[in-house]
RNA sequence: GUGGAUGUAGCUCAAUGGUAGAGCGCUGCACUGUGGAUGCAGUGGUUGAGGGUUCGAGCCCCUUCAUCCACCCCA
């Protein structure tokens, strides 16, 4: 590779087939969004950095965003991520809305971090929500949303699990260890590190933000307790809603997540492989002050947000990714000499009237350099429409796959493509 | 931001410090109305870049860039 100009750090190009599977993704999401009645929206790509000043991780705006300004001098963030900005959104028409609304949205975002397996740059996002219920109901049905999700792309529930767990009821029990308030989103953050770290190293840490020895064995004890959940209310009625759904094999009571956001407030959940091989698949869950924070009236809110990098490298280990040759025309015209090239143009052109996707050997060649292109590009029918089947009005037509060759009438040709098509 | 690994043909990779190679691909021919198979021939490189050591560097040293991996953080 001498002079090529490189693509941007942390960009990815995507080639057709690359392109096939983003857009196989895209279509499960909006699929399934739809299925449970929830609309497509979409946000500006280019925010103010003060949207994300307000709500967002201190690392998340002063380290990963793409900031600069722009030709009067205002300051511009690429987003890295939706919800401030669907907070803004709501805030703004918060009188005219219906609530409870469903929203869901596919785009790009931006977050100036280290490329590095299942993380880049530049990213797509599915994000889908439900502003205005503050309900365990409406939180297992957005838990149900992502199982069906993972489902329709094939994982199974022994391949990847959603794991769920409530702040609120984690608050409660840490504030019955005696933990000080003020050391509490450490200990948020050091049980969500528990099981990326080795035990001393562990421990060590929470030696430091302050826990005791008993506090840090009280704290392991705690994350351990599967049954936890029983100790909530709003835990107990959110799994009477899952089972439901009959999804409750991807659903699980995990009580070491939390979460590393500080703007979660109560039910979280995450989705992991089950083989540990990546990074969480995606994550979200209720945020009931966000809307607040951006100057509207409170509203109850809760989602996730799945990334396509991660999703898309564990369905490709496990093979559960798309056949990406669908998307070329499965039929395609040669061109026999430059005489009767524009009868072959005029053939496409019938058969495309009649619905067929057909692509024309763009000028006259050997024909069998046409058809070394057609297998390639993996159509699965030739066309040739010489002297010969002018003058008889055929067309021969011969199947790739096999190498079978018949000629049919003309007039009826795009009849005899379908069928064989179907077949 | 911190730490580690790797950069050789379009791709995957070889080459005790001593003439840069193979497989696949690509192009052509056998095969002027037909792809895949086979055979033959051809195309292929400033060894990421720059400097140093050496009689001699793809190989050793330094710098730099890029990619990958881990940490941080997170989709």
């Amino acid at each position: 590779m001498k002079d090529v100009i490189r693509s941007v750090k942390g960009t990815k190009d995507y080639y057709p087939e690359d392109m096939a599977v983003r857009t196989w993704l895209y279509q499960i999401m909006r699929q399934v969004s739809e299925s449970f009645g929830y609309e497509e929206y979409e946000g500006p790509l280019l925010e103010s950095i003060e949207l994300y000043v307000a709500k967002s991780g201190e690392e998340l705006v002063e380290k990963q965003s793409y900031v600069f300004e722009d030709r009067s001098g205002d300051r511009i963030t690429l987003r890295p991520e939706l919800t401030p900005t669907l907070a803004r959104m709501v805030a703004s028409r918060q009188n005219q809305l219906t609530f409870p609304l469903r929203w869901w949205s596919f785009g790009p975002f931006w977050r100036y971090e280290r490329p590095q397996k299942g993380r880049s740059r530049e990213f797509f996002q599915w994000n889908i929500d439900m502003i205005g219920d503050g309900s365990p109901q409406a939180d297992a049905e957005l838990a149900a949303i992502a199982a069906t999700f993972l489902k329709e792309t094939g994982l199974k529930p022994e391949q990847a699990k959603i794991l769920v767990n409530d702040r609120r009821l984690m608050e409660a029990e840490i504030v019955q260890l005696g933990i000080d308030d003020g050391i509490r989103p450490k200990v948020y953050q050091i049980i969500d590190r528990r099981d990326k770290m080795k035990q001393e190293a562990w421990e060590e840490h929470a030696a430091e933000i302050g826990l005791s020895n008993q506090q840090i064995e009280q704290v392991q004890t705690l994350i351990q307790n599967k049954d936890l959940w029983k100790n909530s209310d709003n835990m107990q009625k959110f799994f009477e809603a899952v089972d439901a759904y009959s999804l409750d094999d991807y659903i699980e009571y995990a009580p070491h997540i939390i979460r590393g956001l500080d703007y979660y407030t109560g039910t979280v959940i995450e989705a992991w492989d089950t083989s540990g091989d990546f990074r969480a698949i995606f994550g979200g869950g209720r945020y009931d002050d966000l809307v607040s924070s951006v100057g509207g009236q409170p509203v109850t809110a809760a989602g996730f947000a799945v990334g396509n990098m991660v999703i898309t490298l564990l369905l490709e280990k496990l093979g559960l990714l798309p056949d990406t040759s669908k998307s070329v025309a499965p039929i395609m015209v040669t061109i026999f000499d430059e005489a009767t090239q524009l009868e072959a143009l005029k053939l496409s052109t019938e058969l495309r009237s009649a619905g067929l996707k057909v692509s024309t050997y763009p000028s006259p060649d050997k024909l069998g350099k046409q058809f070394k292109y057609a297998n390639r590009v993996g159509a699965r029918f030739a066309v040739v429409l010489g002297p010969d089947e002018i003058a008889q009005e055929q067309i021969a037509v011969k199947d790739l796959g096999s190498g079978d060759q018949n000629s049919v009438a003309r007039a009826g040709a795009a009849d005899h493509i379908r069928k064989l098509l179907e077949a």
